[in-house]
DNA sequence: GCACACAATTATGGACGGATGATCGGATTT
DNA sequence: AAATCCGATCATCCGTCCATAATTGTGTGC
């Protein structure tokens, strides 16, 4: 073996972690659609490397397994939607229910957007093992914390669990989802906006709505 | 061969129909536990067969195959918390307080009251396929009536879906119920009634909580 | 009439092929 | 030469089937 040679030479114009993420990124795209349409549980790895023209062997070379690969792509939701959410409420008015009414919007147009976002967050997260199972809890409870955060200003006195009533309307909005994705007729987003919208507002704000 | 032959004969004291409907019941005793611990993707036929003391011949004489044995299982557990929040809201005292206090301590008390149902009935039946996801959404549809019926009488006026406020309440109730399965820290089960029994409320009452 | 051997039925456990997950060497490209 | 791709390989599990063991009812000798 010659010294000097470029063990980290470009291949494809592309350097060593150029090709990593762009194998990565390829996958994630073609996990993106396959998790949703077949399902997770109908997708084999190799269906996922032919689709993403990657070979089996560098699969492994980006992820552990179908398992990971789902929690990244779930993490990835979550982290925009939660920006996605974030943002709206900070340029929301300044009261309770015009806070919730840009959260919840923004989330729900976000999320139903595109169809296989919204199954992959609230449909195949739970499919897996443990390691979605823990994935899932740490995005619910970065919600749980941004609802908290955004209706600290506008308390109820009431002695109840303030965490147990965000995980709460979080529920709500999930099933909300849900029936969305697998309803025989789909109900209207703003149908949903209202809905969630209300149980929000009447979850969190003081006894006396406006 | 001779004629006459009792070709449905009894076997260790018990006739052909019984002992299909024991070894029924001992797979879902099996089931009950190890899709509750290892867990539903955890748990293999062998497994099941082993613990259940039968052939794993027999297994496919009773289910067909382990979706279908946790679909039973699933629809079970169903049946006996539908029975128990009906009866509890009937014989609660006739106005929504009561009777959201009474359907909610009820299905809280009755579901953690055995580890294994809550784990079932609210992590485990989202894993497996779509049989598994319309079973949930029967589950899901049935309870949403149940509240309807139960809150029929105590209407708000509002435009709302009452379906989709029905649905989101439950979704509250199930990620109640999920942290309290998955928390470091179990929450205790008056603090999850009240936070639900408080969205239940907010949520379906009428303008003017009383 | 009673006990016992025997045959028929049932259940069990393991064996077998097929599919998928995870890993490893040879051919091809840069 | 280095890196990548493709095919081959082993292990595991599902679903099915067969051989063996256990149990029951019948018939027969006494």
């Amino acid at each position: 073996m010659l010294d000097g040679w470029n063990v980290n030479r470009s291949y494809r114009g592309m350097s060593a972690e150029q090709r990593l993420a762009d194998r990565r990124e390829r996958l994630m795209t073609a996990a993106y659609t396959l998790y949703a349409k077949p399902g997770f549980a109908a997708t084999t790895i190799e269906r996922l490397c032919s689709e993403a023209r990657i070979s089996n062997r560098a699969f492994y070379e980006c992820f552990g397994g179908r398992e990971e690969l789902l929690q990244a792509l779930h993490e990835r939701c979550v982290e925009e939607s939660l920006a996605v959410v974030a943002k709206a409420v900070q340029e929301a008015p300044n009261t309770l229910e015009g806070r919730i009414q840009a959260g919840i919007r923004a989330y729900i147009e976000f999320t139903t957007a595109d169809w296989r976002r919204a199954r992959i967050m609230h449909v195949e997260v739970r499919r897996s093992g443990d390691v979605l199972t823990m994935s899932r809890q740490r995005a619910v409870d970065a919600f749980a914390r941004l609802i908290q955060e955004a209706s600290a200003d506008f308390l109820q006195v009431a002695p109840l669990n303030r965490r147990l009533l965000a995980l709460g309307v979080i529920g709500a909005l999930q099933e909300l989802l849900i029936e969305w994705l697998l309803a025989d007729e789909q109900p209207d987003i703003d149908e949903l906006v209202d809905a969630a919208a209300h149980i929000f507002m009447r979850s969190l704000g003081s006894p006396e709505p406006a």
